[in-house]
RNA sequence: GCUGCUGUAGCUCAGGGGUAGAGCACUCCCUUGGUAAGGGAGAGGCCGGGAGUUCAAAUCUCCCCAGCAGCACCA
């Protein structure tokens, strides 16, 4: 061995409040932390040594700026979330040989493991699994990193039957190292790090939920089933989270659906929404909102047909691509005999219309178009249908029938940005109107399907990027999920429990104006291709509705209330005065409801509350002789008494749509 | 479509091999009450659908359907 060696260099570490440790050679960040103090050493959960996540036994051998991780940092909670997956996933190994171990990520709020084993798991099992969990961290078993060959790793997994694993690790290029970490018996490829040993995870984990997931993503794979848990700091935060999930269920778009008497769902239309009337009143109000927000951006109304020939279809290149999720309708009168076959089987097929476009390129292509035409916008709010699949249908948000605020603007490649930045701007301003002044967004890219040749692809790309950054707006990617003749921008909103879904999208298209054959003539006399911009803001009236329904807990800003105001008498006396300030109400275009039950002014308010109407004037005789009103706000259990004049100026100005100023 | 779970009155749910239960809602009666449940009476269900096991099925088994959660998909 050479005597150098031997000889150490001395390492100075830096503290984030400027200090500095010096050791006489590598020094652990354990016994960092047990020089700075028991209580810190007690509390470590790992070390960042320069920017990067080090585990707490993990030499360190040069200078650096370091901080010690504990609990209180993300990172630390990051860490605990992480090894709560391995130590489930040693749980499930213990109780359930035979399983197999794939992957386990951390998740917002929590982590998930997938196992491959015959028999997917049941709830049943959670309780045993979680219970096993609680016994590995209190074995406190040191968790180890190991650095192993990659070929050794690939070796050793596939002796014990981790095929999955060994997968995994024959991606890693050959040659390179990779990390094992052990925890007692136990052990998995990661590339940590971990915390030192399992008792640091504590207590406060619970495994949620059992689903099913495929191998890598992908539905051709086998799948996997996924188990996932939450874990939090300690026991008070993981009970906060659940009470906040509890709270975020009330806000459920289908219950309150339900309960506002706004619409229902039901098994002979699945997928399709049956809109009771104080449901369609909300439509209706979103729907002139919009309609004016249009006309005022240079938009055109237009309204094409519900069913249309199969060739289209096919020249648009849809019927190759989503055949399978559209409604098929045979040209034909079907046999009224009582016997044989209602549909003969070889008529001429037609579709209901999966979105608008083709039917407005064919719009375009009525007459000759000019440059100096361009653009044209048109818009509609197209009833479409798409046959989803089962498991994706979710009550508003995922529908059958559902009815875009579409349009498609047709314009010259050097009118691309500035009607991209155009649009973004108008959306942007309607999502502050209907109080969502942040948004996500997203840059889709070209898939591996499409059409359409890479230069038009660079192109296309290019001009949404383009248009983000003129519009100054934060995005981020999303490679390979663009539509298939386009790249697209997607704009996504949150529900109750913060799944995102998909509502505005603005996508760039030079293909289907090729396909559709649609031109105008050029400056120059001849013929040029327009360029498409497909284009929605809500995306569809359903979804955009369930998301506001859950975003305002049903509680609508007035001017979209199903019911804007609720009289309510307090005795029959002052019935006559009800209805007077109702009609006085109603003359003004607001939407009054007056209850003239014989049920005590509690029993009214009560019921009014939780149907979320957003004020209720109550009418007593003291107010009749007056000309007065109680005006109680919801949420609110003050009430202010004023005049009815005052109240009527009052509540109409308040229930004037949003202009997007 | 895939995996798991669920399906009982309008709603929320209990029950569970022997003729179906509660609360709220609904109808009627009493009550005219001042800001989130006044009192009484009544009506309401082939226990998602179909087949099977059994003397007997809402209950057990199988097959469908739908819903829920997640995955896959999302023009």
């Amino acid at each position: 061995m050479n005597e150098n060696a031997s000889v150490k260099n001395p390492v100075n570490l830096r503290l984030p409040d400027g200090s500095v440790r010096t050791f006489d050679g590598p020094v652990t960040g354990t016994t960092l932390a047990s020089v700075i103090g028991p209580g810190l050493l007690k509390a470590a959960l790992a070390i960042k040594v320069g920017g990067e996540l080090w585990d707490l036994n993990r030499e360190i051998e040069a200078d650096a700026d370091v901080s010690i991780i504990t609990k209180r940092d993300d990172d630390g909670l990051e860490l605990m979330r992480h090894d709560a997956a391995h130590i489930m996933a040693e749980a499930v190994q213990e109780l359930f040989p035979g399983t197999q171990v794939t992957i386990g990520p951390v998740i917002e709020d929590g982590f998930f493991y997938d196992f491959a084993r015959d028999k997917p798991f049941t709830e049943e099992d959670l309780e045993v699994i979680e219970k096993r969990m609680h016994e590995i961290v209190k074995r406190d078993e040191n968790i180890i990193r190991e650095v192993w060959d990659r070929d050794d790793a690939v070796a050793y997994f596939k002796k014990i039957g981790e095929l999955y694993k060994a997968e995994l690790i024959e991606a890693i290029p050959a040659g390179e190292l990779v990390t094992i970490y052990r925890q007692g018996e136990w052990l998995d490829l990661c590339r940590g790090p971990h915390l030192p040993s399992t008792g640091k995870l504590g207590d406060a984990f619970k495994l949620m939920k059992v689903a099913g997931a495929y191998w890598r993503g992908d539905s051709k794979n086998a799948m996997l089933t996924r188990i996932y848990g939450t874990c939090w700091r300690d026991k008070k935060e993981l009970k906060a989270y659940l009470l906040r999930l509890e709270e975020a269920a009330k806000r459920d778009h289908r219950k309150l659906g339900r309960e506002m008497d706004l619409f229902h769902l039901q098994e002979e239309a699945q997928g399709s929404v049956f809109w009771h009337p104080q449901g369609y009143t909300i439509w209706l109000a979103l729907e002139k909102y919009i309609r004016t927000r249009l006309q005022g951006a240079g938009y055109r109304e237009v309204k094409t047909p519900q069913v249309l020939d199969s060739k289209f279809w096919e020249q648009s290149g849809h019927w190759a691509k989503f055949r399978e999720n559209m409604f098929v309708v045979p040209d034909e009168v079907p046999n009224t005999e009582e016997d044989g076959p209602v549909l003969s089987g070889d008529a001429k097929l037609m579709a209901l219309k999966p979105m608008n476009c083709p039917a407005h390129v064919q719009i375009f292509k009525q007459g000759i178009k000019s440059y100096r035409d361009l653009p044209i916008r048109f818009a509609e709010f197209g009833c479409c249908h798409r046959n989803e699949a089962h498991g994706a249908l979710h009550g508003l948000m995922r529908v059958r029938q559902m009815t875009q605020d579409d349009a498609h603007i047709f314009c010259r490649e050097d009118q691309v940005t500035e009607e991209s930045v155009a649009f973004c701007a108008l959306l942007a301003s309607v999502y502050k109107d209907l109080g969502f002044p942040e948004f996500q967004v997203k840059l889709a890219t070209r898939p591996e399907m499409r059409a359409g040749s890479d230069e038009v692809w660079d192109k296309a790309e290019g001009a949404l990027e383009a248009a983000l950054k003129a519009a100054n707006l934060e995005f981020e990617y999303a490679p390979g999920e663009g539509a298939f003749y386009g790249p697209k921008l997607e704009f996504h909103l949150s529900d109750a429990i913060g799944r995102t879904w998909q509502c505005g999208t603005l996508q760039t298209d030079f293909v289907l104006p090729e396909r559709l054959d649609a031109s105008y003539i050029g400056e120059d006399g001849n013929k040029h291709r327009p360029v498409m911009l497909h284009r929605a803001i809500l995306g569809t009236l359903e979804r955009f509705i369930g998301i506001m329904i859950e975003h305002y807990a049903g509680k609508m800003p007035l001017w979209m209330a199903p019911t804007q105001v609720a009289v309510a008498p307090i005795t029959s006396e002052a019935d006559e005065y009800a209805q007077n300030v109702a009609d006085r109400l109603s003359a003004l275009g607001m939407r009054v409801n007056t209850d003239l039950r014989n049920e005590k002014i509690n029993y009214k308010v009560r019921e009014h509350s939780h149907a979320k109407v957003p004020v209720i004037l109550v009418v007593g005789m003291r107010e009749a002789e007056e000309g007065k009103v109680s005006m109680r706000r919801l949420g609110s259990n003050e009430n202010k008494v004023m005049t009815l004049d005052e109240a009527a100026v009052q509540l109409s100005a308040e229930a004037t749509m949003p202009t997007g100023n």
